[in-house]
DNA sequence: TTGTAGGCGTTATCAA
DNA sequence: TTGATAACGCCTACAA
């Protein structure tokens, strides 16, 4: 098997326990030079690695962040990780990443799972308002930093961003371009997130004395297929198709131009699409997409320093911290067509 | 803190081996209908979790797969991360997941780290040819699984697939559409997919008696700005341009469309792009791609089960497992421009 | 069927 | 400055 303190100490001629210490930055101060040098020399020659776990168990801390997200394939939830990772790694710490795949269940076991292997400290980006019982329970066991999602009701750590004002920021773009037969391709409401841009979205129409044009059922994953689906079934209602539309993430956005071209339309020469989080790639779609930026990398790395710093004071009041979100003008939006829209920038009128 | 066993038995009215074994769904056979229920019942009440940490110490095995990727932000390691997770969630193990960022001594650090938190196996999709040595080391120690990536001259546990056969089906998919002036936007030889990608493509090209159009150096990270200025290169350099282009994956292809368009030029009506991986959303880039398929998420699976197979027969032949590429085609390659090329179809005399 | 005892590798506390 | 000891939580021979 592996090398242990033992065999290093043996090797050293000296006690275990003072090979501990000599091989620990803090409690190095307390050994003799020579001493010190003699247990390096051993541990180096024999190739000791500390064997994390038993450590974990004395100490009580594992230098493990649990993390759970909802999907590894969603782009922006790399982004995510990366910053979590970023930051842990300044110390030594590491992620240990759960997927819940948008589910209640999944995402309880994942919460459990990272319990049980003794996780210092979990950051939740999937959170959706069921799941708020679990989380708050899991809450009083370790620190939790919800990042990307929040959860309003509780006053657990979060890192996330303005939604409202994305959605916000979405409607304002395409109405200052003339739309007024705007439509929602949202998700569902259980995720605040989704809530908060939809919000912001009828926030901004309502400032031009509009209503969506019509209105489709949310969905619950927001992937390209359901991007598509829900394109194709605002094309299907309406007596005319709208001239634009917002939908709630990049993915989404892409499936919906799909169903565009399957049904002989143009984006953005007949309907105007507006994403969400500046996927990467978002610049080369086709056609390029005019999205909302969701600060992912930034997010991730915030949570991650909030989950440092919950773990050294644990009862400290828990912040939530909030971003501004941004948005990215490509060419998915144009003015609308001919006679379909007010002339651009007067579209503010009630 | 958490709930203990030592609780649990209390609670229960035994002894703390008695709940360990009415838990434990191997040993609860050698305890009492009545007194398991009892012991189930106080878990139950208490909430306990098993410190798998605790467990670990003892029993030597964590549950914990490390895994080496190279980068989250890469789409087609998400693809791979998904079916290493779907394979370990069936056992109650955990992947555990590190980034090497193209570079040998993260990546050292990255085994030594997993290796200190005493994970049963790694998978590694991240090496490079400078990483043989220090992986070769590790696997002393504890079962590695190579995905994606080999290392040839090793005997390690592998899992990849026919990049030659790959590189081969995109030369010669560019020769059939007769094409005759094509350029490889290569990765580096360092890493065994861009080497053998490489060689397929030549081969391909020398079936049909080309050679490439042009060369340019070797990129060491596959990103859109690595593409972009591959291509721009190529531009730049040739007397005339080439009419096609075979690019080691698709966020360079996607680069390398980009730098077409910075120079007036136009795909597939100028010059044609080949990718690799057909990576999410790769049909729905302008143009849609036509890709070499890297079964993703295929190969994690394998790669999962092949490390947990080893973890139970750790003198087992490693074995060296490789599965098809598949030609995507969509809309990023035509013929070439007139009198740029062979007629189609009839481009492999000598 | 249940209890006892020992130890996995490490570190904190105490004594020397 | 170093050594001895105990304990973190769990599991498993072995004994009863």
């Amino acid at each position: 098997m592996s090398v242990t303190l033992l065999e290093v100490a043996r090797r050293a001629n000296v006690h275990p326990s003072t090979a501990s210490r000599a091989l620990s930055p803090v409690m190095s101060r307390e050994v003799s030079e020579a001493t010190r040098l003699k247990v390096l020399e051993a541990a180096e020659e024999l190739g000791y690695r500390p064997n994390v776990v038993a450590r974990g168990l004395r100490k009580g801390r594992t230098g493990t962040i649990g993390v759970v997200i909802n999907d590894f394939q969603l782009p922006y939830n790399a982004a995510v990780l990366r910053g979590i990772e970023a930051v842990l790694d300044e110390t030594g710490m590491m992620p240990f990443v759960t997927e819940s795949h948008e589910d209640s269940a999944r995402l309880e076991r994942a919460l459990e799972h990272l319990h049980g292997r003794r996780a210092d400290a979990i950051i939740v980006t999937a959170v959706r308002a069921a799941d708020e019982a679990a989380v708050v329970k899991m809450a009083r066991l370790l620190p939790i930093v919800l990042a990307v999602r929040t959860l309003p009701n509780t006053r657990l750590a979060t890192v996330a961003h303005d939604d409202f004002e994305g959605g916000l920021l979405a409607a304002r773009h395409l109405v200052a371009l003339g739309h007024r037969d705007i439509v929602e391709l949202p998700g569902t409401g259980d995720v605040s997130s989704f809530r908060q841009r939809s919000a912001g979205f009828h926030a901004g129409l309502q400032e031009a004395g509009l209503e969506p044009a019509s209105v489709v059922q949310p969905v619950h994953r927001l992937t390209v297929e359901n991007g598509h689906a829900l394109m194709r079934a605002v094309l299907a209602r309406a007596d005319r198709p709208p001239t634009a539309a917002f939908a709630h993430n990049d993915v989404m956005a892409a499936g919906a131009i799909d169903a565009l071209s399957d049904a002989g339309l143009s984006c953005p020469r007949d309907i105007s699409v507006v994403g969400y989080d500046d996927i990467l790639l978002a610049d080369h779609l086709a056609p390029p997409l005019t999205t909302v930026r969701l600060p992912s990398f930034h997010l991730g790395q915030l949570a991650a320093q909030l989950a440092r710093t919950l773990l050294d004071q644990p009862d400290a009041p828990a912040p939530r911290v909030s971003l501004p979100p941004e948005l990215v003008v490509r060419a998915s939006c144009a003015p609308p067509p001919k006679g379909r829209g007010s002339s651009p920038g007067v579209g503010h009128g009630h």
